[in-house]
DNA sequence: TTAGGTGCAAAACCTTTGCCATCCC
DNA sequence: GGGATGGCAAAGGTTTTGCACCTAA
């Protein structure tokens, strides 16, 4: 098995992933990142969220945009974008722990994990847009 | 407000659709069609898409691979991947269509739909695995 | 020492778009 | 007729990768 490395760019990424909730994309750690670290390239910040989510220190999100988005927290929980200004937020209290085993029981299929994504208005666009 | 026209790459991409529950990509689409009008295009399979999308006929599935998923069924419902053979089922049953309306109060977000994808093997996949 | 990591740039990949001819209403 | 659509190919945006040089362990 191959053994990982700590090295300043993988401990900067995730800093920057530990540090916000805002659910950033590749490019948006990318930017973060260079304060610090003004030559690190694309490509590491690419094979470093890679890394991270195979270690299952951070989460993937595959949201309804063109970008995927990355997440720091590890346990599984719900997601709701904004259609409006594509913020993207936590929204905590209805994860249901039970519901992979319900269905599996259901279908046969073996489950692992799910993802539940809600879209809408975020509170600060319902403002804006009346 | 823009009016839509009934051709027959239109509705040779329908048909395709309409036809399969595979959630099939755009590729699958476009090699599809191929076979009845061979001289379609690839942007005009993703500008039906699109237009289809916005008609609210198909639904686009931005799940977890590198590719839109495109569904015929208009209500919503939940799906599974299994992530050895990438195959996309629908499952029933399980949907809450309350679920919106709860979040939503409870958090003063404005919820318009959500999506749920399970992740996990397939029967076959679970027979070929052991 | 050495396998894993980095920077750079090019490539790969999926999707969108500009242009102009064509077709539907 | 005229706006919507199609075909083609080029461009666009995101992510991956090849390569030569580093560096943590």
């Amino acid at each position: 098995m191959k053994t990982h490395r700590e090295t300043r760019q993988r401990q900067a990424i995730l800093e920057i992933l530990r540090g916000t909730t805002a659910h950033p994309t590749a490019e948006f750690v990318y930017e973060k990142v260079k304060i610090s670290l003004p030559s690190i390239s694309k490509g590491t910040v690419y094979r470093n969220l890679k890394v991270l989510k195979e270690m299952g220190v951070i989460a993937e999100l595959k949201l309804d945009d063109s970008m995927s988005h990355y997440d720091y927290r590890c346990e599984p929980h719900p997601h709701f974008r904004c259609e409006a200004c594509d913020r993207v937020l936590d929204i905590d209290g209805t994860f249901d722990a039970d519901l992979d085993r319900r269905v599996a029981a259901s279908t046969g299929l073996q489950i692992h994990c799910h993802e539940l994504e809600f879209r809408g208005l975020c509170r600060d666009c319902q403002n804006t847009s009346k």
